[in-house]
RNA sequence: GGGGCCGUAGCUUAGCAUGGUCGGAGCACCCGGCUGAUAACCGGGAGGCCACCGGUUCAAAUCCGGUCGGCCCCA
């Protein structure tokens, strides 16, 4: 090292250098570790991770998602809490995963699984499933997303696996966990059910047929009843027809038929063209029997008939809804109250599956047209279209999804529909709306879950039975071996399938139900499983539970923030979480969504090598994150400079200065000085919005505030104090201004660092001399006594006043450099005296003065106002303009104001009909700035003294230049040369000492060296020439 | 079909929950200025029927209703 006790930063450095500087730094003082050590004193603050599937890239969606986590978690370290449960946690089973391992084996069907071994199919699963982990977790080091990944919990380990058995036990043990007869969402690809929440995840718009079928009426000639479906491929299976009991319904006669359906829409499907020939109500309707539209699969007793329910409306259709209980939930709920056997001709591949159907083989949706032929030759379709509109389908391979009749297990979900929506009640969420809106909504109408899989990779679902039907829910390992099973080393299929244990009821062996579960149920239990409870005492749910805080992207609102909250409404009774931040996606830079089809992704650690960490960072909490955003390289390297190049600006002149003058910062010391006393009050309350921002997760708030902070460092504070940092030897106010700068950098790096760690930690340690990291100090706290709103308003009003008085020098074309004798300020109480001391060489001017309104240099006249004056006055108008004009206009102003009219020769003139009119001075510049209402005249006559003055800078201007094109020590002494016509000759004559002090200038000549370098000022030419001494 | 969010200058957006400071910023563009920390800053210019239509009100970008458009979610 120098002797240099600031260190300077390297201002041409990239981000992305800088971050891998500081994370060198932190891994050597193990700073990750120390901060995750949990310390007594402090308070706790709990988070919870949503486990990624590690089986894929990390895009800029969950770089964003790791960042807000981070950013609120090193706050609240800083705040003085222990962040506990700050783990990675990675999630390992489902469909996803299966679905990779079929690609990777090219199977298509289960039995190939089958065949090939259980076994070996998941043995690769759980490969797979890590084989990105790595590149997760060097991302999260690269975004410095500061958690735990040697302690992270994995839902495949036999610990989580076991917590999730005994939740099911405990479930079961309550009735809520049962074995049900349903229609369920199915995919015939993947062989399985799927659950509402995964449903949801893959509705997409598609064109389907629209038919409307005729229905004859049984023991008639041709009388219809006309009934719409868009799935044909159920007619076969047709056993019903419903009709809403309420509604009216006619028929009516059309082309020599007869047909019913719903009053309501018989003017849509027939212009003009029909006879009523009744009505009926719904109900009245109830019993007609029909024949069966496709014979082949036999006619169960009871069936072919019309049936009434709640759920057919008219806003599609008829209002005559085919009805085949297999296939629909509603049209099952019918079928099992007329207890008809169902006729169900597919198969778990989704394909016709009965020799008695022409369409044997096929798969049902494939097979819709060749059904459609068969009707329509039939003479049976009465219209036949395709809509668009929006249909299930896997979420993962995109099959079409079938609801379809099979066996399975469900968590009766919607018993508890009540105690879901007010745990719902305790969370803060955010954006607000979510609560009522989308997430409430789905609450409010909670599904059972489908839990069961008939899959192999997941946690097995740990119902055992026996040959008597009898069921037993093992809750442990412990209980497989009391009931006489042996525990295999891992709890996964095929080797759970191989534990038979002994009937407690009636001794006979019991084997394993063959399912798996939804990996939702993995994820959703990570509140207690993580934590291996109740196995272990690392999780009680009435200690640091519900968990303070979480966040995911805004899909999760039916993922994971779902099931947490079901299973832990379910198990403990109450909410899993207080705070839930919800976070949107992010395009790409044409603003479309990212898809792996578009291949229009933008991966993490990419996007990080790029434009580096703490760019990525601001760029993610600049505006909400629940807002969607497109990738902005323009507004990333924006947000960038204002706040980290400005900043570290604002250091480096900080280290240049404090070098030279051997300065050491020893405490804030109190100053008198106004402008050290306002930029410390806004320093606190800064800090004081900043936090409260922070604390309300209102993270982009934050991000605005210091960023204001930043800009009134660097553009007014540091500004308006340079001067005095130049002083030749240190002094108080020297001093004062130094320790002043430094506290102001040091709070702004600590209210930064939450959000931008990796540059805030580097000046941190240069400012402080590696005295530690910024993040193991505390978040700043406001000193009350400090903040001075009166003051801090009065320097908004001085930088109103500066503004204004640049906007004249503009319009009246004085330059800056070139100083006036006075500006008069009205429309403000005066600033104090040193506010104005500092104003007045922003503005260059000998005096600055505030006025009252009475005293503003400007011209009042009075002025007819001919709309109003016109009409009244008539004839007289002539005579009193004229008059108005020749009469002194003072004493006519007096007289207006006085007594409210004016006689002019004789005539009354209202002050109704007049207005004073006001022009600035000519000798005066003039604005009034909007916002304050504050007036500011600019004298504008320059006389020969300011004219020489003024040029006299114009000479310190350029000098000033060339010794920095000459890269100058600040220093180093030159001698100078000046030759110049006009008024410059009379400038140096007269300022001759100032040019030199300013300059550091040994000597001036009038004569420049034959170097010297061609000026204009002000249209004079002007050669100088300066040498080092 | 239902629900949620949104629609402000070429782009990004503040303001709208407590109607009345004229609708403010930033980027980009042009012109000018300032600068011995600065990829900085300042001033000016151009650019908006605050999506559209109606209503409430003395007064609406702001409240209400409807329409259109975008995104998301559900059935």
């Amino acid at each position: 090292m120098t002797g240099e006790l600031y260190e300077k930063p390297d201002t041409g450095r990239s981000y992305y250098s800088i971050a891998e500087e500081v994370l060198e730094n932190w891994k050597d003082n193990k700073l990750k570790e120390k901060i995750f050590q949990p310390q007594k004193d402090r308070g706790n603050f709990v988070f919870l991770e949503g486990p990624p599937t590690a089986n894929g890239r990390p895009h800029v969606g969950h770089a964003m998602t790791r960042t807000v986590k981070d950013t609120v978690l090193r706050y609240k370290y800083m705040k003085g809490f222990n962040v506990l449960r700050r783990t990675a946690g990675w999630d390992c089973h489902g469909l996803p995963v299966e679905l990779e391992a079929e690609k990777h084996f090219g199977f298509t069907t289960k039995k190939q699984i089958e065949d090939f071994g259980i076994d070996k199919f998941n043995a690769y699963c759980r490969e797979s499933i890590f084989r990105y982990i790595d590149e997760w977790m060097k991302v999260d080091d690269l975004l410095g997303f500061w958690i735990d990944h040697e302690k992270a919990y994995i839902t495949l380990r036999n610990d989580y696996i076991e917590s999730e058995w005994w939740a099911l036990k405990t479930m079961f043990e309550r009735g809520l966990l049962v074995k049900d007869y349903k229609i369920v969402p199915y995919c015939p690809r993947c062989e399985t059910s799927l659950s509402s929440h995964e449903v949801s995840q893959g509705y997409e718009d598609v064109k389907d047929p629209s038919l409307y079928i005729r229905f004859k009426e049984k023991g008639t000639e041709n009388r219809y009843f006309l009934a719409w479906t868009t799935t044909p491929w159920t007619l076969p299976s047709n056993e019903f027809l419903a009709v809403n009991p309420d509604i009216e319904y006619s028929l009516i006669r059309h082309e020599g038929e007869e047909l019913y359906l719903a009053t309501e829409i018989v003017p849509k499907l027939f212009k003009g063209e029909y006879e009523t020939i009744e009505t009926f109500k719904g109900s009245d309707l109830s019993g007609k029997e029909y024949e069966q539209l496709i014979p082949f699969l036999g006619k169960p007793v009871g069936t072919m008939k019309i049936v009434t329910g709640n759920h057919v409306t008219v806003t599609e259709g008829t209002g005559v809804v085919h009805t085949s209980p297999a296939f629909g939930a509603d049209d099952f709920d019918i079928g099992k109250n007329e207890n008809v056997e169902i006729l169900n001709p597919v198969n778990l591949s989704g394909k016709f599956a009965d020799e008695r159907l022409p369409w044997n083989g096929q798969f049902v949706k494939d097979a819709d047209l060749d059904i459609l032929k068969y009707l329509k030759s039939k003479g049976l379709v009465f219209k036949s279209e395709k809509i668009e509109h929006t249909y299930p389908f896997c979420y993962r391979c995109s099959s079409p999804l079938l609801y379809y009749p099979l066996e399975a297990w469900f968590i009766r979900v919607s018993t508890i529909r009540k105690e879901l929506m007010e745990n719902n009640e305790k969370i803060n969420w955010l954006p607000e709306h979510l609560k009522e809106g989308r997430f409430g909504n789905f609450l409010s109408e909670a599904k059972d879950w489908a839990l069961s899989r008939n899959r192999y990779w997941g946690t097995p679902l740990p119902v055992w039975k026996c040959s008597n039907e009898h069921y037993f829910v093992v809750g442990s390992r412990k209980e497989i071996r009391e009931n006489g099973g042996e525990v295999p080393d891992d709890l996964h299929r095929p080797f759970v399938d191989n534990i038979k244990l002994k009937c407690r009821e009636c001794g006979l062996e019991m084997s394993r139900e063959p399912y798996v579960i939804d990996t939702w149920f993995d994820s959703g239990s990570a509140t207690y499983a993580a934590l291996h409870y109740p196995f272990e005492d690392a999780f009680s749910p009435d200690v640091n539970f519900p968990i303070d805080f979480i966040t995911e992207a805004i899909d999760q609102t039916r993922g994971w923030y779902y099931t947490l909250h079901v299973i832990s409404s379910l198990l403990f009774g109450q909410n899993a979480y207080k705070n839930a931040l919800t976070i949107n996606f992010i395009l790409d830079e044409q603003g479309r969504k990212m898809s792996k089809s578009k291949g229009n992704s933008v991966f993490a650690l990419d996007f990080v090598h790029e434009v580096g960490p703490d760019p990525m960072r601001l760029f993610f909490l600049t505006g909400a994150p629940w807002k969607v955003k497109s990738l902005d390289k323009k507004l990333i390297s924006e947000v960038t400079s204002k706040t980290l190049g400005t900043l570290t600006n604002v250091y480096s002149f900080f280290a240049s200065n404090a070098n030279l003058d051997s300065y050491e910062y020893k405490g804030l010391e109190k100053s008198a000085n106004l402008l050290d006393r306002w930029i410390i009050s806004k320093v606190n309350s800064t800090i004081k919005s900043v936090g409260a921002k922070m604390d309300a997760l209102q993270l982009h708030l934050a991000l605005r505030d210091v960023q204001e902070l930043i800009d009134s460092i660097s553009n007014f504070y540091l500004r308006l104090s340079r001067r005095r940092f130049w002083a030749e030897s240190m002094n108080d106010e020297k001093r004062q201004a130094y320790s002043t700068l430094y506290y102001t950098i040091d709070s702004t790096l600590r209210l930064l660092a939450p959000i931008a760690p990796f540059t805030t930690d580097y000046l941190y340690q240069k400012l402080t001399k590696g005295k530690g990291s910024v993040h193991e100090t505390d978040f700043p706290v406001t000193d009350e006594s400090t903040v001075d709103t009166e003051l801090e308003r009065s320097f908004s009003k001085a930088a109103s006043i500066i503004e204004s008085v640049r906007r004249v020098r503009q319009l009246t074309g004085i330059k800056g450099r070139q100083p006036v004798t006075e500006i008069l300020v009205s429309g403000t109480e005066a600033l104090e005296k040193d506010l104005v001391d500092l104003v007045k060489p922003e503005v260059n001017s000998r005096d600055l003065t505030f006025i009252a309104s009475s005293e503003r240099p400007v011209i009042r006249r009075v002025e007819i106002v001919l709309s109003e004056a016109a009409p009244i006055l008539r004839s007289n108008l002539r005579k009193v303009q004229e008059y108005i004009k020749n009469a002194d206009q003072a004493e006519l102003i007096n007289e207006l104001e006085r007594h409210g009219k004016i006689s002019a020769e004789g005539v009354d003139v209202d002050s109704s009909l007049v207005k004073i009119e006001e022009t600035p001075d000519e000798n005066y510049g003039y604005t009034q700035d909007s916002r304050t209402e504050i007036e500011v005249f600019v004298n504008s006559r320059i006389d020969e003294g300011l004219q020489l003055e003024g040029a006299a800078r114009e000479l310190i201007r350029r000098i000033q230049v060339m010794r920095k094109d000459l890269n100058l020590e600040y220093d180093q002494k030159i001698r100078t040369g000046i030759s110049g016509s006009g008024v410059i000759p009379k400038a140096l004559g007269k300022f001759k000492n100032w040019i030199m002090e300013e300059t550091l200038s040994e000597e001036i000549v009038e004569d420049a060296q034959e170097k010297g370098r061609d000026w204009d000022i002000n249209g004079e030419k002007v050669v100088i020439s300066i040498q080092p001494v």
